[in-house]
DNA sequence: GTGGCCACCTAAACCGGTTTAAACCCTCAG
DNA sequence: CTGAGGGTTTAAACCGGTTTAGGTGGCCAC
């Protein structure tokens, strides 16, 4: 009926070694005879001893966790396809080192700063995730201020201290764009995500400017929240539009799976009388109708690489170099067809 | 430039009292003179002083976290509109009480108990919500071997010794096949999850016994996985069959909307050809064409009196009741309708 | 024989709180 | 004047690890 765990004390007694020697043992460091060091583990093996995290977080000032803010309404959240999947990544190689995630929910109303704060004053994690960068965003000064690590997904304009883990966004977006181009689409819509953040307006840009290289002007930006709700009203002006374009390209899925809906619900076809896309290849991108022509990302290796990158910091391996993923590509399937009307 | 923080001997010789006497004060305990409290509380401002978690955990034999595992496949649970939800209303209650939310996604196909013993035996969480239930679900005698306090979500078949929080997903099923029954339909097929889940029977068989109030039989019982490629199968299972159903009720949203893909993929026509019925109210279910008829629950009060709960539980407050929460309630929209062939 | 060095190991301080036993001071009763 | 008793406060142990300064013993050189 030992219902207590076993101590460091404990394995000290019975391999017969003070505390320190096994502390030592534990953490391989040099300085102790290859005979002592198996006798501590047996021993520790013996009384299935495990070091508590708690004191070794105090003696060591370390949390063994890392953070991840996520400031988003609850309803919003909640069909993001993204952060499931980021966060399983990260657990991918958070898991085998022994370190926790700890999660924070910040409504955008309630000021996040103290969301922040309190994960670093609590001393909760050793570092941070910093996502849905935004332009100027005010949140790295705050991480400096707070002394708090951190990596930040996607690379921040400006000067930043911390080390980034980037998916180029802009390659997929172009591909949308030629593969319309190469269909024949010549009036092209945009429904964009919110300008305040950097992933939004990295889309956006990509879309003029590939509009640009075959020598095209949008035929409208309609700047949407991502949501399944802001897509349907945007896509709703756009077909309002005296010149509606042939096609539209959404800055992510929920918009695009929306905007088919909008599409129906004002009684036109798709492709056949607009073409649809989206980005993200969320899973139900597959297995609406029709199958929504988007772009594929890898949130669960963005995850695991943000991980690596963060952990790299916080153990202080020197410099810690910028991490470029491989971008995502487009994924073609029915939403998009030549236009019936050129 | 003091980059330190205060500890809580900083405060006490500010003061001029001892540790013991901060330490009294913080908490609240009696036996100190109010003037001293007083003293104590206007030192620790000035300093800015915020006792160590760190240091309180090791103490006191607390993490102040809760923990949430969730076994899922990363692709599955990345448009699971539950968890998000059910996130934030936990967190709801957690930030104001300065506790953490500590996460773990386990994938399913490694070791589950993996995930629950180290969460356990690193004294990461002072408890744990019990989701995905099972039937005789082993976690049970798990977390009890473990000691580790627990909430289920919704009650487990078999005696618990933990408190359970409900949602009841019946009625909701129930109303929706009244619904269904109203507007005339009589062969009504059901696409069904994974019958391992608790919630996943407690669904069809709610289907199944509305059904029978009504002295019909379903024309077929599918079972499928909760995910869009399931849905997309069994729909076309269902759609094949000699007497296909005119409605199917699906055991949530995303396989109902990958299933009015396949019914439009397969020619028909929603809802005049086949009529569907989601499970969850999830962000796009309002904006897919038709929109989806569901059933709504509420999954951020789920989580706010799980959190709620669990830390009754972990309090010692006595005996803790069952929560029942408000059931989850029909929506209807454009997705189901009057059978065309009666 | 003794000094020095090295390999190995230990004692004790430390991280920053909580908690308990005991001491202190003051007042009032006897 | 002494002792009891209650309200305040403190010193020190404790939680379970890590870390550092120092001690021990063996071996070798001189």
């Amino acid at each position: 009926m030992s219902k207590v765990r076993p101590t460091i004390a404990d394995v000290a007694t019975r391999a017969g070694v003070s505390k320190g020697a096994v502390s030592f043992a534990l953490n391989g460091r040099p300085g102790l005879a290859q005979a002592t060091v198996d006798r501590i583990l047996a021993a520790a093996d013996e009384l299935g001893w495990r070091p508590s995290n708690r004191a070794r977080s105090l003696s060591v000032s370390k949390a063994f966790a890392l953070g991840l803010v996520i400031t988003r309404d609850p309803a919003v959240l909640s069909s993001d396809p993204f952060f499931p999947a980021f966060i399983a990544g990260v657990e991918s190689v958070l898991a085998p080192r022994g370190q926790a995630l700890v999660l924070q929910v910040v409504t955008p109303g309630e000021e996040e700063a103290v969301g922040y704060r309190r994960l670093a004053q609590d001393g909760r994690v050793d570092g941070i995730f910093l996502s849905d960068l935004r332009h100027d965003d005010p949140r790295i000064d705050l991480l400096v201020e707070l002394g708090l690590p951190a990596v930040t997904l996607n690379r921040p304009e400006g000067s930043s201290p911390f080390p980034a883990v980037c998916l180029d966004d802009r390659p997929g977006t172009i591909a949308v764009v030629e593969h319309l181009l190469e269909l024949g689409h010549r009036r092209i819509g945009h429904v964009a995500g919110p300008p305040a953040f950097v992933h939004a307006t990295a889309r956006s840009d990509a879309f003029v400017s590939a509009l640009a290289e075959a020598g095209l002007e949008p035929v409208a930006i309609e700047v949407s929240d991502f949501t399944a709700a802001g897509g349907t009203e945007a896509t709703r002006r756009l077909l309002a539009l005296p010149e509606p374009p042939t096609a539209i390209v959404y800055a992510n899925d929920r918009m695009a799976i929306a905007g088919i809906g909008a599409a129906h619900q004002a009684g036109l076809r798709v492709p056949s009388d607009v073409s649809i896309a989206g980005f993200d290849d969320s899973e139900l991108a597959e297995f609406v109708h029709p199958g929504l022509t988007t772009v594929r990302a890898d949130p669960f290796g963005f995850g695991a690489a943000a991980a690596q990158t963060l952990n790299r910091l916080i153990d202080g391996d020197g410099e810690v170099p910028d991490v470029e993923l491989p971008p995502a590509r487009l994924v073609i399937r029915r939403s998009t067809a030549t236009p019936a009307s050129q």
